[in-house]
RNA sequence: UGGGGUGUCGUCCAAUGGCAGGACUCUGGAUUCUGGCUCCAGGUAUCGAGGUUCAAAUCCUUGCACCCCAGCCA
C-alpha cells in the first residue's frame, strides 16, 4: 500500500455516531437561525505540532462542514510572537491535508486582522469601555481577587478617555519597555466569572512576528482577538473545547459592545487517550528533553509521529467518529484507536513474510541446490491484489518463538517430532535440534520435509495445527525492525509519585532489532508504505531506509490468541 | 467556601417521558494454510435520597462526586 497513491478524502463511509452539536446546527438550520450556513473554523495555535487530540477537532469542524456543505477555515491563531515560529505554520498545514481535508481558499492568520482589531481598540476606548494601565503584572493578580473574593479596581481605571487614547497609542508605537503597561476592559471588577474582571486586551511585546514583522508593539490577547476572529470571518458555529465555556461571557460581551457578527459558540470535551500525554507543553518536553528521537518520533501522539509510525488518515478519522463528541470529561481506551487501525490495514496491506529472531532450519532430504517457487497470496481480503513467488530452498530460517524442545500444553507450533506448515510451502517435521554446548541454546533445527504437501495441502488430507512463516535462507535479505510499545507505562501517565510524569516513562517503549530476515520482494517497498508481516504486525518502512538496510517501524502487532493464552498460563504458575 | 460545566456497562458514545442500545475491551464457541480476518454467543451500567406520572436515564426537590477558571499563554 503506499500512502500516496490511495485517494485520501474525508468524506468517510464510516457509520456517523449521534452527537449533539450536528442536533444544535440540524436545529438552527431548521429554524433558519444562521440563514442555513455553516461555517467553522479550526484555529491552531502554530507553537507546536498538531497531535490525535487536535485531530479530533480537525473532524468535528471539517467534519459538520462537509457534511452541511459549508465551509471550514483554517485560521492560525498567532498573536504571541514569542512562542510561535514558520516550522510549525508550515507542519500544520500539512498534518491538516494528510488527514484528508481542504480548507480551499479559507487560509487566514489573526495576525492580518491586526489593523482591524487596534481600531475597535481604539473605538472602546472611546466609548470609556477600556483603558490603560499602568499596574505591574504582580499588581494586576493581586488586584484581581480571588474564586471567592471579589477584586479591586485600578488606580488607573477612571483615566480619561483623551489620556487612554494618547498612551495606548503610545504603546503601539513602542515608547514604553514591554510589560510596563497594558489595556484593558473596563467591565467589572467583582464580577463572579474572573474572566470579566477587567481583562488583558493588548500587552506590550516588543517581539518581531513571523508575518508582521516589527509592525506592531503591542499583540492582543487571545480572550480578546479570538471572538473577532470568528466574527470577521463569518464563523456560524465556533466548535472549541469546553475550557472556553466561561470566557464566553466575555466573547459576547466584546461583540455586543462592538455590535458585529455574532458566531453562535458550542464547547465539546477533549480527547484523553490511556497512555498518552496530549497538551504541547509536555510533548514539547519530551521532545527538547530528548526522551524521544524528535516531534516525529513513531511513539508520539503527534500527527507526523502516527504517520511515521504507519498509521493511515482513514484509521485516525475512522477512531475520531467512533470516540463521538460530547461534554463529559472521559479518557478513550488506546485499545479502541489500535481496532480502527488494524480495521483499516487488514483490508488493505499487502502480505509479506519476516523473521524478526531467525533460526535456522536445514530441510535434511530437501535437495542441495534446487531452489523451487512456491506462490503465495498478497492479501487474502483483497483478490484484485494477486499472487506472487516465493524461493524455497534447502536452508530456512523460521521465527525462533515458533519452535519450543518442550512445548506448553497449548503450543500448536514446532517441536521435536512434531509435524507443522510452512506457508504457501511444505509440512515439516523436525527431526533434530542442534544446541550450542556452551550455552545450551538452540542454534539450528534439522527436520524432513513430505514433497506431497507442495503449497500446503496434503494428499491424504491431514492438517498440522500450526502454519509458520519462514524465508529461504540464501534469498533473504537483512532488515532493521524498530518495536514500539507505549511511551507511558501507565495508563495515566500523570498520575506519578513525585508529580513528574516524565517518571512514568515506559523504558521498554522502543526495542532495535537488526539481523532480521526478511523476503526478497520486501526489499523493494517504497518509504512510508505499511505491509504486513504475517503472523506478526503491520509495520511500515521508515525513512532512515537505506538501499543496503532497509528499516522498518512496527505500526501495530496483529492479535496474539497465543500471546494471551501463554501470558495467562505463565500467571498460573 | 464564588462562577461555569459534567455524572449511563470496565472504556467511549446513544436513547430528547414509552422494552436502556451500539462500539471497544473481556469470556466462551465456530471457521481458518496468518493462534490474523470473519461469524455466533455471553457478561457487566442510568451517582444517592425523595417526589410528579399509568410510565422517569429523561421532569421537580435535595444531596454527593468529578472537571475548568485567580497568565501581560492559547
Amino acid at each position: 500500500m503506499e500512502p500516496t497513491s490511495h485517494i485520501n478524502n474525508a468524506g468517510d463511509s464510516t457509520s456517523k455516531v449521534a452527537n449533539f452539536i450536528r442536533d444544535i446546527i440540524n436545529e438552527d438550520n431548521r429554524t433558519g437561525k444562521r440563514g442555513g450556513k455553516v461555517v467553522t473554523r479550526f484555529p491552531p495555535e502554530p507553537n507546536g505540532y498538531l497531535h490525535i487530540g487536535h485531530a479530533k477537532a480537525i473532524c468535528i469542524n471539517f467534519g459538520m462542514a462537509l457534511e452541511f456543505r459549508g465551509e471550514c477555515h483554517l485560521r492560525y491563531d498567532d498573536t504571541n510572537p514569542s512562542k510561535e515560529e514558520e516550522e510549525y505554520v508550515e507542519s500544520i498545514q500539512r498534518d491538516v491535508r494528510w488527514l484528508g481535508f481542504d480548507w480551499g481558499k479559507h487560509l487566514y492568520y489573526a495576525s492580518d486582522y491586526f489593523p482591524e482589531m487596534y481600531e475597535w481598540a481604539l473605538q472602546l476606548i472611546r466609548d470609556g469601555k477600556a483603558y490603560v494601565d499602568d499596574l505591574t503584572a504582580d499588581e494586576i493578580r493581586d488586584y484581581r481577587g480571588t474564586l471567592n473574593r471579589p477584586g479591586r479596581e485600578s488606580p488607573y481605571r477612571n483615566r480619561g478617555i483623551e489620556e487612554n487614547l494618547d498612551l495606548f497609542t503610545r504603546m503601539q508605537k513602542g515608547e514604553f519597555p514591554d510589560g510596563s503597561r497594558v489595556l484593558r476592559a473596563k467591565i467589572d471588577m467583582a464580577h463572579p466569572n474572573m474572566n470579566m474582571r477587567d481583562p488583558v486586551m493588548y500587552r506590550i511585546l516588543k517581539v518581531p512576528h513571523h508575518r508582521s514583522g516589527s509592525r506592531w508593539n503591542i499583540y492582543p490577547m487571545y480572550d480578546w482577538a479570538h471572538g473577532l476572529e470568528d466574527s470577521i470571518e463569518g464563523i456560524t458555529h465556533s466548535l472549541c473545547s469546553l475550557e472556553f465555556e466561561d470566557h464566553r461571557p466575555l466573547y459576547d460581551w466584546f461583540i455586543d459592545q462592538l455590535g458585529i457578527h455574532h458566531p453562535r459558540q458550542i464547547e465539546f470535551a477533549r480527547l484523553n487517550l490511556t497512555f498518552t500525554v496530549m497538551s504541547k507543553r509536555k510533548l514539547l518536553a519530551m521532545v527538547k528533553g530528548g526522551s524521544v528521537g524528535g516531534w516525529d518520533d513513531p511513539r508520539m501522539p503527534t500527527l507526523c509521529g502516527m504517520r511515521r509510525r504507519g498509521y493511515t488518515p482513514e484509521a485516525v478519522r475512522a477512531f475520531c467518529e467512533r470516540i463521538g463528541v460530547a461534554k463529559r470529561d472521559s479518557v478513550v481506551d488506546f485499545a479502541l484507536l489500535e481496532h480502527c487501525l488494524r480495521e483499516d490495514l487488514n483490508k488493505r496491506a499487502l502480505r509479506f513474510m519476516a523473521v524478526l529472531h531467525p533460526l535456522k532450519v536445514i530441510i535434511d532430504n530437501f535437495p542441495d541446490e534446487t531452489v523451487e517457487e512456491v506462490e503465495a497470496i498478497n492479501n487474502p481480503e483483497d483478490s484484485n491484489a494477486g499472487t506472487r513467488k516465493l524461493p524455497f530452498s534447502k536452508v530456512l530460517y523460521i521465527e525462533a518463538s515458533d519452535f519450543m524442545e518442550e512445548p506448553p500444553k497449548k503450543f500448536f507450533r514446532l517441536s521435536p517430532g512434531r509435524e507443522v506448515r510452512l506457508r504457501y510451502a511444505y509440512f515439516i517435521t523436525c527431526t533434530g535440534v542442534e544446541k550450542d554446548p556452551a550455552t545450551n541454546a538452540v542454534t539450528a533445527l534439522h527436520c524432513t520435509y513430505d514433497p506431497q504437501t507442495k503449497g500446503g495441502a496434503a494428499p491424504d488430507g491431514r492438517s498440522p495445527k500450526a502454519t509458520i512463516h519462514w524465508v529461504s535462507a540464501a534469498h533473504a535479505r537483512d532488515a532493521e525492525v524498530r518495536q514500539y510499545g507505549n511511551l507511558f507505562a501507565r495508563e495515566d501517565p500523570d498520575d506519578a509519585p513525585d508529580g513528574d510524569f516524565l517518571s512514568n516513562l515506559n523504558p521498554d517503549s522502543l526495542a532495535i532489532i537488526d539481523n532480521c530476515k526478511i523476503e526478497p520482494a520486501l526489499a523493494a517497498c517504497s518509504i512510508g508504505s505499511v505491509v504486513q508481516f504475517e503472523r506478526l504486525g503491520y509495520f511500515c518502512v521508515d525513512p532512515d531506509s537505506t538501499p543496503e538496510l532497509p528499516v522498518f517501524n512496527r505500526t501495530v502487532t496483529l492479535r496474539d490468541e497465543w500471546a494471551r493464552i501463554s501470558k495467562r498460563e505463565a500467571g498460573k504458575r
